[in-house]
DNA sequence: ATATATAATTAAAACGATTTAGCTATATGT
DNA sequence: ACATATAGCTAAATCGTTTTAATTATATAT
């Protein structure tokens, strides 16, 4: 009720008889550079610590045009996924004095742009996003207005913009050829219909490695809707189970890994004695699962910790231009569901 | 590069040749009110959309003190609870106009302080919080001040403050007395070392069933560290089977099932033949386990779109010292590792 | 005709910080 | 002694909005 109303500049500067343009100039640490008395000085720092005054990051914005927020864009933050990255982007950007303000796209292009409007709105100083299918001129266009922008998770290489992602061509490499050595040649695999490059790098990936081992004609790639994902992994992978025979199932995010085995549960497929398995992500599901699951795993506290550095070093640096490439290289975790073939 | 300026209010007032208050009255509806011409009125519609305004948000705030900004303080962004808990709060408050700032406190009192700090700093119109341990006289000085707050998840029955929140001793209650109707009599329960109300009203819905039974003789709490709990888990755990010969463990929290489901795994424990098991939250991993985990659910949706809802009421009401109290109710949903005892 | 009401609009202050240009007093150079 | 330099500080503009009080012009009442 009492709502006491927090100290000013000015306040400070009357408490000690000086303009608030002296108080501002020694608090930012400019004192030396407009010549203030070192006395003087002293006292200002010491009386605004006394008063408790800390600054109204609203009114310097609007001056200087800086807020120190963070807008980002992450398609859900419930999936597991985009939280615990949240969570590693959120600690890093306290680290370097920012905060974070976010919201979902739901993988929608409209939610994106309207999204981005909000956070611009509100006056962030740059934005970590991860883009959509169909965004990329909004991006271009972004980039071009001088917003500071990294993408994360994905990127569009013919795009002048900075981005920290998965090697996702390596990450299903790994899996695939695992697979191979271990015996397998029926290998199939299960992505989303999308045009983004993580999905299809993931199944660039798959594919080189079956050639490569002479098993190209064995390629066989089931996609299922980004949307609503369910219901295309069960036709998926029963014409997968039934119909082709397959031996092994790679998954190419961990939302589809969990779809896959409802369904194989469901189904009533033993892993791995019907089917091998190789996931994303990991997580407790696979490590609880009767048989544990053998995943790639996807360095995200890396890949969102560069996202935030390469962000702050464009706004404090003024390097809009600069294109920062960060691609990390992924693990693979053998568990059990991907035994040797006998 | 060609970082181009937003159009202002002056900019859409130059260009119709009138004052910058005339406009913003008429953007802000209060055309009537300040009795503006209606062929004005008009005029100044269709410019300021002709030029694609939209208002600083920020040069907004400084003068009329409201940013449309939601802070958000969860204990860990990257738990699976909160994580959807702040989907659900963001989409609200889209909905509502409002943009989400967050925070993570990992249930440490400092950070809470910081983090609010930093929050109200940024101008936050209000804030959600999930308050830890020991953050009561925090809270409550924060309301005192006149800021906006609704409590989530916790809270403190003696204070003044709005709260939305499970109603926890109906969770215990629900889960102890469904396990005293399949049969069991030595029922253990695992909760957190933490005196915030979630907790100790989780405790007393258990206790209480467990007195009503008349099984008073029987109860047995085992209290694990809230910042590291795995080892606590598994020693009580292991106390629990092979000491105290349980029959069946309730667990209190999605985290906690999670380390139990790990620690009886390695013991090679079979649920439910060697115990029963009651699981908080739900999820995959309770799905997918090779025995389907009975569990209480949190009507998590409900919980969140409360909260947004009353603190909004705050924010345009002024109603900062009435309190809202919501207390959700939770549903048992029952699976195979809760049978009927032979 | 004079006072008063009403309609339509605007000037200017305010929010709280930063920064540029300028002012005053003392010190230095010649 | 006189111009100039320097040290130490301040006035005032600025960012983009909202709102209060004031202004002008016209209409109505007496």
């Amino acid at each position: 009720m009492a709502k006491e109303k927090k100290v000013s500049l000015k306040d400070v500067a009357n408490a000690i008889g000086v303009s608030t343009a002296l108080v501002s100039i020694v608090l930012n640490g400019k004192a030396k550079q407009y010549r203030i008395g070192d006395d003087m000085a002293e006292k200002v720092l010491k009386v605004s610590k006394e008063m408790n005054y800390s600054p109204n990051l609203i009114a310097r914005n609007l001056r200087g045009g800086k807020t120190q927020l963070i807008g980002l864009v992450v398609t859900d933050i419930s999936n597991p996924f985009f939280s615990s990255v949240s969570r590693v982007i959120e600690n890093k950007a306290i680290e370097l004095n920012y905060t974070v303000i976010f919201g979902s796209s739901d993988e929608n292009l409209n939610n994106t742009k309207n999204l981005i409007e909000v956070l611009l709105n509100k006056g962030v100083d740059g934005l970590i996003i991860v883009p959509c299918d169909g965004s990329e001129k909004l991006i271009e266009k972004l980039q071009e207005r001088g917003v500071p922008i990294v993408l994360l998770d994905r990127y569009f290489p013919n795009l002048n913009v900075s981005f920290s992602s998965l090697d996702n061509f390596k990450a299903t490499e790994l899996a695939t050829q695992h697979l191979i050595d271990q015996g397998y040649t029926r290998i199939s695999l299960i992505a989303y219909k999308s045009e983004m490059n993580n999905v299809t790098d993931r199944i660039l990936g798959y594919e080189d490695s079956m050639k490569k081992a002479g098993l190209g004609a064995n390629i066989n790639i089931k996609r299922v809707s980004l949307i609503n994902p369910k219901p295309d992994v069960n036709k998926a992978i029963e014409s997968l189970i039934n119909k082709s025979k397959t031996e092994a199932i790679v998954f190419t995010t961990n939302t589809l890994s969990i779809h896959g085995l409802y369904c194989l549960q469901d189904m009533q497929v033993t892993i791995p004695n019907d089917v091998a398995i190789v996931g994303f992500d990991g997580g407790d599901v696979f490590d609880l699962f009767y048989s544990p699951i053998t995943y790639i795993e996807q360095p995200y506290v890396q890949i969102a910790e560069e996202a935030v550095t390469i962000l702050v070093n464009k706004i404090k640096n003024g390097e809009q231009n600069k294109k920062s490439m960060v691609i990390i290289e992924p693990k693979l975790i053998v568990k059990n569901s991907s035994p040797k073939k006998d």
